[in-house]
DNA sequence: CGGTCGCTTGACATATGTCAATTTTAGTGG
DNA sequence: CCACTAAAATTGACATATGTCAAGCGACCG
C-alpha cells in the first residue's frame, strides 16, 4: 500500500482536500479508504448506511429515488471529483449507484467529520459544494418542468460533454467537435430526463440528423456543432 | 427599537439563530434588521446582488427560474423560519419574490459569515438547512418528472398545508379536517408543478368532487380526507 | 356600477407515451 | 473465429394526458 497515495491522487488539488494542507496529508492517508465499485452496483451497501462518504477518482454514480410503482427518476449525476455523503444529515430515500465503473476514496462519517471541526476552511468548500449541487437541482427543475423532449436531450448531452471532459482534463474549450462516452443508457437517460427511452431515442437521432451531434457505436458519441446544441438545449440562463 | 426583540422573536428556536447562546443575542439584536416586504415584491433589491441573508419571520418566499422565452419554473417555495441566502457562494441566476406579505429578518453576508466563524454548531446548522433543501429539491424533481397532473396538485396541497400549519404552530397530526390559506395563485401552482393554470384547476376540481379536498373562497382550502389526499400524491417514500 | 383580474369550463390539438416488431450490439461457448 | 442468445436500441402505428385557445363567470376595486 504506497504512503502517498494522497500526494500523488489524481483529484488531490481540485476535490475537496484541497482544502488541506500538505501536512495533513500523512494523516489523511491513514484514514481515506481508496475502493473500486463495478457499474451498476449500488454504493455504500445498502443496510449499512451512509455510515461513509467518498470523494469520487473516476467513474459516474447516478442517485435516483423512486415511486412505489417503479417509476424512478435520477435526481443527480456525480462526476469526479465530486463528494458524495451527508456530514450532519440523515440521507433520504435516495439509491446511489455506480453508472460506470468507478473508484472512490473512502472516509468514515466520523472521520470526515473530525476533520470538518479542525478545518474550517474543508466546512466551507462543503458549503460551497452543496450550494452548487442544490443550483444544479434546480437548474434540472427547470428542464423537469419546462423543456420539451428535444431541449431536455440536448441539455443532458451538452452536460455529459462537460462533465466528462472537464473530469479528463481536457480544456473547456475544446468542446468542438469532441467525441466522448456517455456514461448512461437509454434507460437511465430517459430516467433523468422524466422521459421514455423510445423518446429519447428519437430525440438523439433527430439532433443527430439535424448534424449536431453523431452517435457512434458503444456509447460513444460526437459534437459536431457545439452553438447549435446550446440553442437546441435552450441557453440556460436569464437574460 | 425595542432592545430584546431577538429575545422575544417568534422564531428565536426555531431558525438558525437557536444555535447561538443567549448571551449572543445582544450582538445579534445590534445587527439584525427587520424589514417588511409586501406580497409580489422582489426579495433583496435586483441589483444590490444577494448581499444579504435572511431568516422568514412570517410569509412565504417563492424562488424561480426562466427560459429565454418567458417559460417559468418555481424551484422553491421557503416558509418561515426558513433561511434565505448563500453564504460563502455566488448566487445563481435565480430570481426571489415574495409570494404573500413577508417580514424577514436581515444580515449582510459580512455579518453572517462572521458569525458562522464564531459559532461551528450554526455552521452545521447551515449545512443541515442546505441538506434539506437539496432532498426537498430531488423530491420535487421526481414530482416533474414521473408524477401525473393529479399526483403533482395533490403533493403540492400537502405541502402548503403541511408548512403553512407548521409555521402557525399547529400540531402535524392535526391536520385532518383543517383549513388554511394557499400562498400560491392557481398560475404560480402551474409554475411550481410545471403544469398550466387550467390543467392545475380541473384536478384542483376532480379533488374536490371526490371529496378529499373542499375549495373556499379567496384562497382558502380544507382538507377533507388526510389519508386519501396522501394516496393521490402517490405517497413519496421507497418502501 | 363598469372594468380588471383570476378562475372555471369546453372543444380541440399535439407532444409524448404505449405497445409491438425489427435491427443492432454485446456476450458466451463450442 | 463463428454461431447463437440475450440485451439494448431503433422504428412505426396508434393512444392519451396535458396543452392550447376561446368563451363565460364571479369577485374585487375604484
Amino acid at each position: 500500500m504506497p504512503r502517498n497515495k494522497c500526494r500523488t491522487c489524481a483529484i488531490r488539488n481540485v476535490a475537496l482536500c484541497r482544502a488541506l494542507p500538505s501536512d495533513a496529508l500523512a494523516q489523511l492517508n491513514r484514514i481515506a479508504q481508496r475502493r473500486k465499485v463495478p457499474a451498476g452496483q449500488q454504493l455504500f451497501d445498502p443496510d449499512q448506511r451512509p455510515q461513509l462518504v467518498a470523494n469520487i477518482i473516476s467513474g459516474v454514480a447516478r442517485l435516483s429515488r423512486s415511486l412505489a410503482d417503479g417509476r424512478t427518476q435520477i435526481v443527480a449525476l456525480q462526476f469526479p471529483p465530486e463528494f458524495l455523503g451527508r456530514p450532519h444529515a440523515i440521507g433520504g430515500s435516495i439509491l446511489i449507484e455506480a453508472a460506470t465503473d468507478m473508484e472512490l476514496c473512502c472516509f468514515t462519517r466520523a472521520q470526515f467529520e473530525a476533520l470538518l471541526q479542525h478545518h474550517p476552511r474543508l466546512q466551507e468548500l462543503l458549503v460551497e459544494h452543496m450550494a452548487h449541487k442544490l443550483d444544479q437541482a434546480r437548474e434540472w427543475m427547470l428542464l423537469l418542468g419546462r423543456k420539451t423532449a428535444e431541449e431536455r436531450v440536448a441539455s443532458l448531452v451538452l452536460l455529459c460533454a462537460e462533465r466528462m471532459l472537464t473530469a479528463s482534463c481536457a480544456l473547456a474549450a475544446d468542446i468542438e467537435r469532441v467525441h466522448f462516452e456517455m456514461p448512461l443508457s437509454r434507460t437511465e437517460m430517459a430516467d433523468f430526463l422524466g422521459l421514455t427511452l423510445e423518446t429519447v431515442g428519437r430525440m438523439m437521432q433527430r439532433l443527430a440528423r439535424s448534424g449536431i451531434i453523431e452517435i457512434k457505436p458503444r456509447r460513444g458519441m460526437g459534437i459536431i456543432d457545439i452553438a447549435q446544441l446550446r440553442r437546441a438545449a435552450g441557453i440556460n440562463d436569464t437574460p
